[in-house]
DNA sequence: TTGTAAGCGTTATCAT
DNA sequence: ATGATAACGCTTACAA
């Protein structure tokens, strides 16, 4: 049985609005108020339920993250700083991977929304056909940001400048005085990884150094990481795993 | 405004008790009050407020991991795992970093506590002194697994077997036939980079393979991935990035 | 089969 | 400066 509020008003013989309100350090309460409803608080072990909290307060200090694979390098390092900039506002934070399913976006999306998180970072499947369930949350009244534009869609979003950063990549090499470069695509699909190979060819033809099709890739999914792969782990009987 | 069950049963003249039994599935009910239940639910995008549900059953849906980096390719595999097998069961889970700080783990233990998780799984930093914050835990009503043991802690523990896995990959190189066979070997206060360093010793010494001092390396800290390193980007002014 | 009412632990609005 | 009391939205006996 967890000690609640009610009973530090008991055992304090204070009023349970009183007891919350020096918990949580609101003004005007006497200093042997303060001191006793404290007292009582560390004396029994209080520890406030955030739940009941943000029933009646309505918001719960926590948002949610929806990414794809919190594997690929790319994810985990945006969730540190999400993680990052949510712990220093006191907010703590649902970390969801869609992998590469829509029906799990949405569902994902739906479960914060019951959830009631306070706000939601969306890494949405961009080569997907329907953005209806984004659209969606316009209506709801949780804040949301997206990675990415989507068409048609008026929120906040963060974007990247991909044919820049082509183009930083290429001016890099080439001003370390190389000239046979090669460069992997992603996916057909990828918008991003064609305009980033545009840049590259475009910097490339300015400076008119040839591009060598031998040395042009497709098709890459992802940075594989040096860390064990465990494909389809699940089925497998045994396995083991180094911790770091 | 969202709308509640208060609301739906207004709409349908039906009792709240009826639109939450309905709704959570429960038996004995009409076809008839089911359908108009459901159909007003539609209707009116009702999205249940699993924070009042929570309040009211005592139990959240959701569990809090705690690790040390998500950046880590160790601690983001286990994320998946610890993902997936939630998801299966319905439930969300909170990712909390604790960095390299002590004082981290142990704010995020208690935020947990307050959020009412309904378990926790916990990757704790073991280079410690005190495991106080652990310890307390065993005398809260929330259920916990730790990966690794903790001295005179009797709880639930996920464990690895590290002078096992140094055995198997001494011998899987020696079998390849390999003989000049190099070690790197973790910081100094890792019992885990001892016993799996011990292994490797040992097992080449069995086969009579000599260890050659100039290939064992001391203090790593972990595996580089292939991801761009972002280092204090906090101080940047601006920086860029690729999107997957 | 459906309705009534109490309760979950807080916060917030009044009075006092 | 403190206390009653009503929300918050849901679940769950217990009645009808």
């Amino acid at each position: 049985m967890n000690i609640t509020i009610a009973d530090l008003a008991k055992v304090t013989g204070l009023a349970k609005s009183t007891v919350s309100g020096v918990l949580n350090n609101k003004e005007g309460f006497s200093a042997k108020t303060r001191q006793k409803v404290l007292q009582a608080a560390e004396k029994y072990g209080y520890v406030p339920n955030e739940i009941a909290r943000g029933l009646s307060s309505n918001s719960t200090g926590s948002i949610g993250l929806i990414i794809k694979d919190i594997t690929n390098p790319f994810y985990n390092h945006m969730t540190k700083g999400v993680q990052e900039v949510a712990e220093e506002h006191g907010y703590t934070v649902f970390l969801c991977s869609s992998g590469e399913s829509h029906q799990a976006e949405i569902k994902h999306i739906q479960a914060m929304v019951r959830k009631r998180v306070d706000g939601l970072v969306i890494a949405p499947l961009l080569e997907e056909v329907s953005f209806d369930h984004i659209f969606a949350l316009n209506q709801k009244p949780v804040p949301f940001v997206l990675l990415g534009k989507i068409q048609g869609l008026e929120c906040d979003t963060v974007e990247f400048d991909d044919y820049g950063g082509g183009r930083q990549a290429a001016e890099l090499l080439l001003e370390s005085g190389h000239t046979r470069i090669g460069f992997v695509r992603g996916l057909s699909t990828s918008r991003a990884s064609k305009l980033r190979f545009e840049a590259f060819a475009d910097t490339m033809r300015q400076r008119g150094v040839p591009i060598d099709e031998k040395f042009i890739f497709d098709g890459a999914k992802g940075l594989r990481t040096a860390s064990p792969q465990v494909p389809g782990w699940r089925k497998q009987k045994r396995r083991t795993a180094l911790p770091p």
